[in-house]
DNA sequence: AGCCCGCCTGGGAACGTTCCCACGGGAACG
DNA sequence: CGTTCCCGTGGGAACGTTCCCAGGCGGGCT
């Protein structure tokens, strides 16, 4: 429904009222099927099935057609195409975040997949606002994508449902349960147990969670953050502290942190990107990693890699989980009554050097 | 030209060859205006009119035409409007790498100057792969965005030049000079001059490139090293180890370089992403930075300005590269007479804990 | 009272494709 | 030698909009 704001100055490039069929060529304009079937002397049919590739067209008429079309620079308008066919081969990726390399990541895996079918792939961003993502999707739905893909996406489950209910949608990263919509996680609750696991494991009692607030999986990791605590007996230490999954929103949770009182002997950052954030903020108030801290993240992004950082994390399959989705768009494209389903990947422990035993316990120990 | 080879199910939703005007509403297929002017008993004209928000509609017929899109879940589509409107309201961004951060930062300002001007923005990546890109820019042609920002390209200039004839195009970082191409470029040889000026004035002699081999800006930045050199008598000291822009590229570079006879005591990498990944190899090769070696980036990315990481860099303003970049191409659409400019900016050294003097000018000093 | 003007409306053409159908002519077949 | 078939071709309809033009109708003005 919405529309641009209409740029000021119009300037519409206005047929100049011709009458009759459009004369020939205009300079200005993209030559079009009808231009070069002119000047190869044949048909628009003949034109469209050697673009095409189709197989019935005399040898002669397809030289002629191939030269017309170099000649006058020819390129097929997808638009048109598009409207006729009712398809556009084009796979739509909305993600939330194009500054976390995660995404990047995932991108890598959808696009292989896309690639591999045929289908084109395109991207919109929101910015992690709601408000921009809804925008951005409404784009994709406008533009007539055949199918698309939510990366990442902290839309409002009735956005989605109603999107669902004109074109296959996958969403990744984020558990919507709903009909018609593929989902592909990792289990994050699990993946947060882990984390927590490992941080009591080495003899942490205050674990502090870095929260990644409406970001998707947040909330599961957050759950899972609970429940681990619980189980090993640490229910009193839980601590929330906000988060938006941002770099920025890691340094400024882990700052609270380290202020306070009580400060935590380890962290669990709900995702790489706010990890690196919370590193900036530990190491500033001159505390050690892992010495005085430890610290985990969430993704294995190449990020947590980097030898210098060497950041202890949870990983996650991106460039499977970009596939899996991929291909449920694309199943679903082809065979629209097939049932869409949730694939929940598991997650696993990379144990590198931003976690350790806490200095109490290494003192007894 | 390209068109996807045909996923072999093709499952056409065929219309059941219906004789006559089409009947009412076919609930697979989504609304469109006329199944709305049906609905609200007026003509479709009259829909187009309030969808688009033109004034001259009774508040009658308005609020009956609205209730009824409502009713029928209506999305205007796009692919026709583009059609008749021979516009699009969308421009399209190549983006050579979405794993580099840099660019998620230019998309920023890109995104931020669209907007403001009520158009939106379509992305698509060749990940660095010269092929792969040239086909992103062709399917954005194809799309007939009204405009089409390179970002990072790896095009040849031909390529380029013959998109250009078609559509206002806008190169951020690669400095082709091309009729009706609008460049936006940081001084990237002047750049790459305060780099090793920086590093000399240090004390530093051997100091090696890491390459950036066909990226964007990789050539003059190559060619303010090798200046500098020899302006600073360093021309004998001259050494560039192949790159690509890439973290895995920075550090096989690196590798090589430390493994090497006659260690370099400095090093110089073409961006910060391909820096990060000479920072593991040195690591790696039990050096200490900028003990045993002095490291500079180029870009000044978020990641160079991470505390554990805090490289030294040249900055370049990613945001405001983005909207001039998005503002020459808008421009240009609303004004095709207009001519293509060359903006370039100037860089400027950011010094952190990456460079100091060398082990033999500390021994001395 | 007659005319004009402005508001609102509806219909048709166009945008550039693809798809379907029909047709002409030659080859193959009886 | 006539029929059938197939190959290559051309024309028209359709896709879902926007834009232009032609009214109809009522009110204000002369």
């Amino acid at each position: 429904m919405s529309r641009p704001t209409e740029p000021s100055s119009r300037a519409r490039t206005g047929r100049p009222k011709s009458k009759g069929p459009r004369p020939t060529a205009d300079p200005l304009r993209p030559a079009t099927i009808i231009d070069v079937a002119n000047r190869a002397g044949v048909s628009k049919s003949v034109v469209s099935r050697v673009i095409r590739g189709e197989a019935s067209v005399s040898t002669a008429s397809r030289t002629a057609v191939l030269a017309a079309a170099e000649e006058l620079g020819y390129r097929t308008n997808a638009v048109a195409r598009s409207l006729v066919q009712r398809r556009s081969y084009n796979v739509g990726v909305m993600v939330s975040d194009l500054h976390n390399i995660f995404f990047a990541e995932v991108l890598d895996g959808l696009y292989a997949a896309a690639a591999e079918r045929g289908y084109r792939t395109l991207i919109t961003t929101g910015n992690r606002d709601p408000v921009a993502e809804q925008r951005a999707l409404e784009q994709l739905l406008e533009l007539r994508a055949d199918g698309i893909v939510l990366a990442g996406a902290r839309l409002a489950a009735n956005v989605v449902g109603a999107a669902a209910r004109s074109v296959p949608i996958a969403l990744v990263g984020s558990d919507l349960r709903l009909r018609g919509v593929d989902v592909v996680v990792d289990d994050d609750f699990r993946g947060a147990e882990l984390a927590v696991a490992h941080l009591a494991g080495l003899g942490h009692r205050d674990i502090a969670l870095i929260d990644g607030g409406a970001g998707a999986g947040a909330a599961e990791r957050r759950a899972g953050y609970r429940a681990a605590m619980g189980d090993a007996g640490l229910a009193r230490h839980i601590r929330v502290e906000p988060g938006d999954f941002t770099e920025g929103g890691g340094y400024e949770g882990a700052r609270r942190l380290m202020a306070g009182p009580r400060r935590p002997t380890a962290v669990f950052a709900s995702n790489d990107q706010s990890a690196v954030g919370a590193l900036d903020a530990i190491n500033e108030a001159g505390l050690a990693v892992p010495e005085d801290v430890s610290l985990i993240g969430y993704d294995n992004t190449a990020l947590a890699a980097l030898r210098h950082i060497s950041l202890t994390t949870i990983h996650q399959p991106r460039h499977q989980i970009g596939q899996m989705a991929m291909k449920a768009v694309l199943r679903r494209i082809e065979d629209p009554g097939a049932p869409a389903r949730r694939h929940v990947l598991a997650p696993k422990l990379i144990v590198r050097d931003t976690t350790a035993r806490p200095a109490s316990a290494r003192r007894r120990g």
